[in-house]
DNA sequence: CTGAAAGCGCTTACAG
DNA sequence: CTGAAAGCGCTTACAG
């Protein structure tokens, strides 16, 4: 029987360990961390002994001496999101290979409650440092500035600007855009809507300016990454009689978003609207027609985040710490083309 | 500036605000927690005084005490696969709801060293139980087995029919096979293949039974639930001219995977294959043709699964603890209906 | 090569 | 209404 029966099975302590053996605690303790020679014999014996009981050291007490977790967390509005997901793959990894442990926490869209929850994990030493990743905009972060005062915090996917001291990582979403843009002039688009993502965030703003080194005037309209605000936002377009050829999603899912909406509407992806996403998520390359998009590497963005967040960590500032940004790729696939004739228009 | 200038700003330490209080750490022990009167007046001066430093008390040294850390921990293959999302967003949905705190970990499809770092976490007492989904298979699980002895541990998705012992949550996944197979059966169908997921898993042998009780001879692939291996292995079945005219997908993704590859092979769906999925992603009612499923509630698992845990977690046993079972439910869409007459059969 | 003891930052009987 | 002190389970100077 497992924990139904025996509830309160209280762990081994060290101290039940050094008793066995007929040792200090002292002795175990350097036994364990091989900070200072043991005798063999009695080092073998407290070894078996600690298989055998199965200890294992308490986390928190150990923590209260060395003032270190090894254990870092990660905060996304919402982690059964795709984008939010990757990152926090490429965090776990980066934290796995430099031995540390991560914690990821959702802050269910920068719920303030919860965000207060794991800024105080690291107030309270649960962890060491956070990786943090904002939902919707960057401007109420008083909380965050205060944390980053005394503790090492990375932006993931995000920078802010007022907080220029605090390392981030991000992809090139200006040149992403550019690359967006410049592949839709060149196809002969001149009427293009933008269908941005959350309006008070630098990479939605950043796409936009790079677009619109291409389409000066496109219309923006913002919506929340999701596939149905894709769809509505398509739908107001045309609900409004605005005239376009092309449209550039805020990233793949309002993309397919857009894509469904138009064909509701009788209109021909690409031969009638040109549309063009952004993120590259498996899903694109399977839809039909397959999905035009800038690929951004999600996983590395929370690699990278991790990565500078245990360096500074390790050296104990983030002075020479700079920040990381990564490169896109456009990958032009079927739903953007030239505008092909419609007896219709 | 930031963690840059000042990296070893140490926490306020109870003690000292008792000392700018004027008053003892006992004192302000229980003005914290409210567990004996405080003369108003003081506590009022402490309280301030704990706004002002922004104190807060170390979560270690608070536990060494308590012996209770209100931390849970989720273990699942991998935080950015979309189900696992789904799962992990449940849980921590219904930890927050029961004050809980929840840390999600990826073991990376059951890496035994992984696996190890996150049970160490419930014996180190770094969390005070866990909820663990399985990857590929159910059974190699001593480590978990020893876990479960001393610790509460929950198992989501997966029951393990060794474990009885250890409460469960998991989906209908039986009657979702049976639903889905009668439901092909009635469309006239009589040769279909089933590609399901990995042959370790309950659900999958579950789902696999449940749509044989209408076609008890229907071939079974194994695949790992990834679209790709959906499109692989309808290319083995028609590359060995294999009959058949529907197609059960272990999972959504499968069943996209393989409707890829039976259009590559110049075969319609549904008019001469029937495709139908499991679990209702997002994107199965987006594609084209929408995409015939089971449907799961995928993060009520997580939310049953966490709700169990610390349930047992409080009573100090899951004596009574009965195990949840998820109903699912049939969606009928397009990629599922009577076989067409086709000129080339 | 080994141990007694201080101390990390809290909580909580015990005493007043 | 309040405080001195023990103790949670470790690590690490200090002493031998």
């Amino acid at each position: 029987m497992f924990f139904v029966t025996e509830p309160n099975t209280k762990p081994w302590t060290m101290q039940q360990i050094a008793d066995a053996a007929g040792v200090s605690v002292t002795t175990v303790s350097h036994t364990m961390s091989g900070k200072r020679p043991v005798n063999p014999q009695t080092a073998l014996r407290i070894k078996r002994l600690i298989d055998e009981f199965g200890y294992v050291p308490d986390a928190g007490a150990r923590r209260l001496q060395s003032g270190r977790s090894r254990m870092i967390g990660l905060a996304v509005p919402d982690i059964s999101n795709w984008y939010f997901g990757r990152i926090a793959r490429g965090a776990e990894e980066m934290a796995d290979e430099l031995d540390y442990g991560l914690i990821v926490c959702s802050t269910f869209n920068s719920d303030p409650r919860r965000e207060k929850r794991y800024f105080n994990m690291v107030r309270t030493r649960m962890i060491d440092g956070l990786v943090y990743t904002a939902g919707r905009e960057m401007n109420e972060m008083n909380e965050l500035e205060k944390v980053a005062l005394s503790s090492p915090v990375v932006l993931a996917d995000e920078g802010i600007n007022r907080l220029s001291s605090i390392p981030w990582v991000t992809s090139e979403n200006f040149e992403g855009g550019r690359l967006a843009g410049a592949h839709v002039r060149e196809l002969g688009h001149t009427k293009a809507v933008i269908i941005g993502g959350f309006a008070g965030l630098n990479s939605t703003v950043e796409r936009v300016a790079g677009i619109r080194e291409f389409f000066p005037n496109a219309l923006v309209l913002n919506g929340d990454f999701e596939m149905q605000s894709g769809y509505d936002l398509v739908g107001d377009l045309l609900a409004n009689d605005v005239r376009f050829t092309a449209v550039f999603g805020g990233n793949d899912l309002m993309a397919i978003g857009a894509i469904k909406r138009l064909r509701e509407a009788g209109l021909r992806v690409p031969e009638d609207v040109t549309v063009v996403g952004f993120d590259d998520v498996e899903i694109a390359s399977v839809i039909t027609p397959a999905l035009t998009t800038v690929r951004q590497d999600v996983v590395s963005i929370g690699r990278n985040s991790a990565r500078l967040l245990i360096e500074g960590l390790e050296a104990g500032t983030f002075e020479g710490t700079s920040s990381v940004i990564l490169p896109v790729q456009l990958v032009v696939r079927a739903t953007s083309g030239p505008l092909a004739p419609d007896p219709r228009r």
